[in-house]
DNA sequence: CTAATTCCTCTAGTGGCTAGAGGTTCAAGG
DNA sequence: CCTTGAACCTCTAGCCACTAGAGGAATTAG
């Protein structure tokens, strides 16, 4: 039996975004001590253990709760998974794409008039200017 | 003079959000009609471009605000500019680093028990387990 | 002049927590 | 057994950056 520290501690989620993940359902009410205290067993801390890490990955808490209901799944309900896996990657790979467009451009900005400090800076003009970007965003 | 639905459609920003904008002080007061509708010049355009740009670029509303008062500006000023910018950089190469570890778990994880639906789905299991991952996150 | 569109303010909701107030329970040491 | 201090409890409010909707007023095209 755990206390809601040693959850805490053991899985690196914060004590009052535990109670957030149970007041939203995504884990069950545990037990509580003669002084209503929280006591979890070894089934909440792997349940815990897989919020953090779907979390960790970028999951939204709507699609780590779709997974966790997925517990024990077969047929169909595999493919739900392996969809949820691919859509996440799908994503993913948008975003590093965007980032890096945006990476390349942020790099021009900050060394933009490095040196040379004319009376108008090319940081702010390079911020309010879009049209010299290489690539849309 | 523009109303605030040509501002957005010039700009790409939603017009409760540029009401909100206003409301943070990141854009000034603009006229009003007889009728109390907006009406805005072309700097407040500018403006607002900027603020979409950087605001793109993945620059919180505080770091917006401090390069809008940095216009105009000298010396120290500029650096301090430049500052932002190079922070941003690093803190956007950050990202990118980590988002990219997670996309070759989220690869692993996707195409996990492809073919072989085993009773116990591979990529529940790799969701849950942390320890599989090749590197930290 | 009418009808459609756009505008106004205001409140509340989103996601995913985080912080703080004000009070209670627990575990260890004396 | 009693005290002390850490950890616990509930509840409310705040964060960021918007977004949505209600209910009503202004503008504009025909």
């Amino acid at each position: 039996m755990y206390t809601i520290g040693e959850l805490s501690r053991r899985t690196g989620v914060k004590v009052p975004t535990i109670r957030f993940y149970e007041d939203k359902g995504l884990l069950p009410q545990p037990e509580r001590t003669a002084g209503n205290q929280r006591r979890y067993d070894q089934a909440a801390l792997d349940r815990l253990r897989f919020i953090r890490h779907t979390r960790d990955l970028g999951l939204p808490l709507a699609d780590v709760e779709a997974l966790l209901s997925l517990e024990g799944a077969q047929g169909d309900d595999l493919n739900r998974a392996h969809e949820i896996a691919r859509r996440q990657l799908h994503d993913l790979r948008e975003r590093i794409g965007k980032l890096q467009r945006l990476e390349s451009e942020l790099a021009r900005i900050a060394t933009a008039c490095d040196g040379q400090h004319d009376h108008v800076c090319a940081v702010l003009h390079a911020f309010g200017a879009h049209d010299d970007c290489s690539g849309p965003h």
